[in-house]
DNA sequence: AAGGTAATGGCACTCGGTGTCGATTGGAAG
DNA sequence: CTTCCAATCGACACCGAGTGCCATTACCTT
């Protein structure tokens, strides 16, 4: 297992023309020009340098450039949620899991914007989140499952996950609207309004 | 505002060749056949006896047919918020409503669920959902709005909003898995925990 | 019968996405 | 240095969704 890092092993073979991180810079600044549907893979890849072909060897689709390595921070949830004390409540556990999840540093936060931006706002974006957030959703229904005791796919688990997210959508969308709000001050909020059954 | 009924006036022209509903079946059909993804809409205007532009003039996009008269539905929806009195609790209002939204009449069952299995299990319907479940969120987000004195898009119509949609589909996913219990019922006991903070 | 109106459907085009395959580029072994 | 292998690259061809355009068709009204 000493071999299965990410630094990835390289025993030959031509490099890599480009990282996956740039061209989500690169495609970002076309974005924000041109605006995301009317970008096209071509702008992109020639922009970089590359074939249109490659591009897709670093990205499954158009819609997931705004996603960057998304798959590698739900380890970290992951990893957050086991290391929660089994003594602290369930709602809590998770709400605690999720606010600090998105704390990012001070200068990370207008990337953060931006991304969320173009994922909130750009219909086939919107609509492609959903297949990214039932990953997510995934890692809140497995460790309410565990805490439970229920299959995580059972009702509760599905239904807490399911109002976790939507209730961090919804506080995602306020953060957008107003930037001077912190938005872990507003997740926390809003998690908290919702373990109270809005009260 | 006479004509502006939904019976279509007709002063003449060409008669319209099918229906969305009549699409909708036939599409249900060869999607039962060959799945979603291998069905082209080619497929479907074939099967259909009219051209594939024509289609295109019937539904939006393939994503669209699973959705049949949804905006229709949501009309009702609304109607049904109006109608609610107003010293009913909130959360109570809420449930109460989409429980009885979703409730179906026996016969159509088969065609509910057939429905809800692609929208929910497709990966491709899954992503479009989103966009149609938007209208849905809007018409509680605005209900609540209305009865918190806030704007729709406040922080907590759209969390309430959000959660109730999550909820909801936590529901309907169950019911999937598990035919032999009552959607409403699903329905009903997820909302319910949902308005007590899942204590 | 004539005229207006709305639906149809063919055509051509764009764009996202995929399979294939030969061409490049590098590291490692001899 | 040469040879071999491995990974990446990128060109080409193809498919399907979706759209603009426009001539045609079918119907209703006068």
């Amino acid at each position: 297992m000493a071999e299965s890092s990410n630094v990835a092993v390289r025993r030959g073979g031509r490099r890599r023309s480009t990282s996956r991180a740039a061209l989500e810079h690169l495609a970002f600044e076309l974005f924000d020009e041109r605006g995301f549907e009317d970008t096209t893979i071509e702008d992109i890849a020639a922009a970089a340098g590359i074939g249109r072909r490659t591009f897709f060897r670093y990205f499954p689709s158009k819609n997931d450039v705004p996603w960057g390595s998304f798959d590698e921070q739900l380890d970290v949830m992951r990893a957050r949620f086991a290391a929660c004390p089994a003594e602290m409540p369930l709602l809590d556990a998770v709400r605690e899991v999720v606010v600090d999840f998105n704390r990012v540093d001070q200068a990370e936060v207008p990337w953060l914007r931006r991304r969320m931006r173009f994922i909130l706002t750009v219909p086939a974006l919107q609509a492609h989140s959903t297949l990214r957030y039932a990953d997510w959703r995934l890692v809140v229904a497995e460790f309410v499952g565990e805490r439970l005791g229920e299959p995580a796919d059972a009702l509760r688990p599905q239904a807490i996950a399911h109002a976790t997210l939507g209730v961090a959508i919804a506080a995602y969308q306020q953060w957008l609207a107003d930037p001077t709000v912190e938005l872990t001050q507003l997740l926390d909020t809003a998690l908290r309004a919702l373990s109270t059954g809005f009260a």
